[in-house]
DNA sequence: CCTACCGATCGGTAGG
DNA sequence: CCTACCGATCGGTAGG
């Protein structure tokens, strides 16, 4: 009996699943806005209600949680702007992938706009293991971008003479730019500057 | 006498100048890297073997430091990017300043990259003083190279049907991504890539 | 421009 | 997961 009611008042695993959840889903928001290292423990636990020993029950220090905030915001990233892409095939997924990334930004998903953007332009002059881990994320996602743009040159959707990675590289800088000048300056026009952009260039490369 | 002593021992002007201008030049290299919010005053004055009170006898505030380190990273800006550019005019301007600011961050100018490159990502999803200020740097670039842009559809150097802004939008897009990249995987074949684009988007925008 | 100090907050730990 | 605490560092000030 006793023993039933300690169990009923115990804390689940769920709970702390849950809890741990909650904690990272804050930090990613927080980290577009404050950066990667200036989200401190004690305004994280602040935000969640947790205490600060309650944040350190789940990471065992800053720089575990940092790189725990890093993995889900690629798990956000990969729901919300690479599964939807990954229905169309060649130049389709190009352009939603693209589209995606956009639309991602345009719907204030976080706060701060892209989180990887931010995390590269922050970490970018640093060293360290959570540096490492945003570089690996970006060449994913132009490894992402080159392989939908092969496809579509292997499906003869591109011009044979195209230069993928230069494509690509562009088609990335016009995205990544749009993020920054839409936080900045508060603007929707330059997210539709950005879509005309994308389409002038891949109306370039189209094979006739 | 004891005045003439006194006189040639006490700091002159110039050196509190001088001290001022330190202060602000490591300012501008450490911001790169650490942010302009991760700037503190105490590491400043370590950096520059100046005590943390002889830092506030230039500075009012954090603040206050804050937009005077952005103003001087503005005339470093003008500098070595904008005036050399300002000896060409119309498309070739165009061409100098991309290129001058390619330069200018594969010298490694400042150990981050460039300064409002940095400043933009950490600064958007804030508000107040600074971010204004940087967003007005900003258009005061894009607004450079808008110039520089309608001069040489007025030279008749570019298509007549050319869109200034979008080209204007995509250059821009092109050299900053071309920083974030470089400083973050420390490679210069995306500076070359840079190039590249530069010189294809130029190229489909010329006159025939 | 310095030394010496302020309260607040930082990352992190002990003990429960 | 909590309270209560640690030394270090933060932005900033007093007094010279």
């Amino acid at each position: 009996m006793t023993e039933r009611s300690v169990r009923t008042a115990r804390r689940t695993r769920a709970d702390g699943d849950r809890t741990r959840q909650l904690i990272l889903d804050t930090a990613v928001r927080l980290a577009t806005v404050e950066g990667l290292d200036g989200l401190s423990i004690g305004k994280l636990a602040n935000a969640t209600a947790v205490s600060k020993s309650g944040v350190y029950a789940h990471f065992d220090s800053k720089q575990d949680l940092q790189l725990a905030t890093v993995d889900n915001a690629r798990k956000l990233f990969v729901d919300v702007v690479v599964v939807p892409s990954l229905r169309a095939e060649g130049l389709e997924r190009l352009t939603a992938l693209c589209e995606m990334f956009l639309s991602y930004v345009e719907q204030r998903t976080l706060p701060g706009g892209c989180f990887f953007a931010a995390a590269a332009s922050e970490l970018g002059g640093r060293a360290g293991p959570l540096r490492e881990l945003v570089a690996s994320n970006q060449r994913d996602w132009i490894g992402l971008l080159s392989a939908a743009a092969s496809q579509a040159l292997t499906n003869q959707q591109l011009r044979s003479d195209t230069d993928v990675e230069g494509l690509v590289f562009e088609l990335n800088a016009i995205v990544v730019s749009a993020n920054t000048g839409f936080i900045l300056h508060d603007d929707p026009v330059i997210i539709s500057r950005a879509r005309s952009a994308i389409e002038r260039v891949l109306d370039a490369a189209k094979s006739a």
